[in-house]
DNA sequence: CCGACATATCAACGGTTCTTGATGAGACGA
DNA sequence: TCGTCTCATCAAGAACCGTTGATATGTCGG
């Protein structure tokens, strides 16, 4: 299943999650869909700021798009997001065993 | 219990995972604690870089330090990891609600 | 106290990232 | 087709980041 986690990759997602406005707009796709509109009223940002942070988060694989119309519909992509969990799990679950230090001389 | 998730902290979270020595070095941790030169050999790094690098981690809590004579030995910082996690497994659990499009007009 | 060792800090440089304002491109309704 | 609306892209500047080599700090053994 593609489960394929670079440095590379990873890298990017957090490269893409390492920014205030761009976590305000993923805290924004929370509750599902929304078009750049409804994220400049939301965050308060010009739509020139924004449709660059979209772009660094599509860019990253963190949110996919969807035109209809006139509107871009922008979410949060759920492979991601389970990759993501995989990986800062697996973290959490080797930070437990505490093993002593191999001494260094 | 002092989970305070601001967006400050979170984004340097992600910040400090943003880049690919750093990840290099979290994941020689999970193996457990590691002194600075045992981390230079592990990536192959100077050790001006790996301080650098360390000192960012350390900065965002994602590791701890310990000093044990001439050594510096760092590890992972599990209470960072369970916060982490907790974070990513609220993006994913909404990721999965896909809210139809509300109309933007 | 001295020399060697492990690590941290600093200054300088090059590269990247973010912001802003202007312009471009596609979709729609009249 | 024309004007308008939504969004993307671009260029320029400011701010930030990572690397390197030199130097500082602290610890140990002799």
């Amino acid at each position: 299943m593609a489960t394929v986690k670079s440095p590379e990759r990873v890298a990017r997602w957090f490269h893409a999650l390492a920014d205030e406005t761009r976590l305000g707009i993923v805290d924004s796709l929370r509750a599902g869909e929304r078009c750049v509109c409804d994220l400049t009223d939301d965050l308060e940002a010009t739509q020139s700021r924004l449709s660059f942070h979209l772009k660094t988060l599509k860019d990253a694989g963190i949110v996919t798009d969807r035109r209809q119309g006139r509107w871009v519909y922008y979410s949060l992509n759920p492979e991601t997001m389970e990759a993501m969990e995989g990986f800062v799990k697996a973290l959490r679950a080797t930070s437990k065993l505490r093993v002593l230090a191999a001494s260094c001389d």
